[in-house]
DNA sequence: CGATGTTTACTGCATTCTGCAGTATATGGT
DNA sequence: ACCATATACTGCAGAATGCAGTAAACATCG
């Protein structure tokens, strides 16, 4: 065996085990909620995380029954728990975003005004959504403590992130919707509009001075 | 063939092509730029990218020579242009975030409170970095229009949503820095803190009441 | 003028990840 | 008794990643 290094998905299970047992199936589901906005996976892959982690002998297996219907469930070993720890004691990669919508707005000269206005209309209301799911957590642990009693601590600190997150990419929606406002269309802005320094930076900051091989 | 559609780095590329014709090196380069903060790619990625909209008719190629060296020169074929503004007449799907560092956050339970440090302090330095290169962009482009002057409404547009990106990051890493500032450790605090929704929203707002399936 | 390092210009390969479909059992409601 | 939904996964094709590798052109320095 090859022993390769689990992935972010893998540690996350790790994570998930360290404080019990759980099904594949539970497991897969659990990654699928509020986690995978910050760290996305398919479903598939967290199948396929779990093969990788028993075989690195990071997690065992027991089969259980309903009926006749099998169900695996896991539980970290002491060399998942150190390969988790270890893990800890490296170095983050940057977080990085994929933000479809941003990449419409670039090319948007390739398309409508009504397009882009389109695009930006949407873009808020999901992060409307996603803003509201995570004040919604947030309230849900204040008053509870949540499903994770023993994380609250730290579930606050991301939920703090998110809900800035959102409340950002809100904020950013709707000042694009008044820059787009006088535009007679996606392309002829360049002549007039597009290079004010101070539109373009928040409020308080001057622009930098300093090298740049080049922009975008 | 079965003419699937391109991918976000296809259109990307059209994207490109429909200002001027490219190499292929060009543009595997060019989208190892600013722009893959917006759509991370990986350099082999691009250039599996170019078949494909070849095989699907969306660009033509051409062969150039510097000696025996040869290069593909890539240019956007009426189809490519279709496909690309029919795609901008599409909905997109919402941002995501992969954001490992805040996984660490939340498993952070299973290592040391230098670790959390670690993490908070290493996020914050990458994300300063990132702030600093787009308002250079910003600076470059207000002073000089820019590599690409026909699209500089529109790269102003995404460098200021990018720049509040990078600002939020780091604001949250100096709030999540002041929290854990007096913590014991990354478990006990449990018990004493994380359940303040006051702490947990933004400035100004409320928690929403409502239905919540789970907490992440 | 030759050696060396960097930029240009890509391709191959193993592994991983995604997205979709598919299988089969159990459970809850009308 | 029937049907929808939840549980509990597996298979497969295609796409993406990461790393290594090849080779020519160009710049620089002694």
């Amino acid at each position: 065996m090859p022993e390769r290094e689990p992935s972010i998905t893998g540690y996350l299970t790790l994570g998930l085990l360290a404080g019990r047992d759980w099904s594949a199936y539970q497991l897969a589901e659990q990654l699928g909620r509020g986690v995978s906005e910050l760290w996305p996976s398919a479903d598939r892959g967290r199948y396929a995380v779990l093969n990788r982690l028993h075989s690195a002998g990071f997690v065992e297996t027991r089969q259980e029954h309903t009926g006749k219907r099998a169900r695996t469930i896991y539980s970290i070993t002491p060399e998942g728990r150190e390969a988790l720890a270890a893990w800890l004691r490296t170095t983050p990669r940057p977080p990085t975003l994929e933000f479809e919508g941003m990449v419409r707005v670039l090319l948007s000269d390739q398309g409508s005004l009504d397009d882009l206005r389109a695009t930006l209309a949407r873009t808020r209301e999901q992060a409307l959504a996603n803003r509201e799911m995570f004040a919604r957590y947030a309230a849900y642990i204040s008053e509870t403590g949540g499903t994770f009693p023993e994380r609250k601590h730290l579930f606050a600190l991301a939920n703090t992130f998110m809900i800035g997150h959102y409340e950002h990419v809100i904020s950013w929606t709707e000042w694009a919707e008044q820059q787009i406002a006088g535009w007679p269309d996606t392309v002829a802005p360049a002549r007039t509009h597009g290079g004010q320094v101070h539109d373009m930076l928040a409020p308080g900051r001057e622009a930098l001075a300093g090298d740049h091989a080049t922009d975008w």
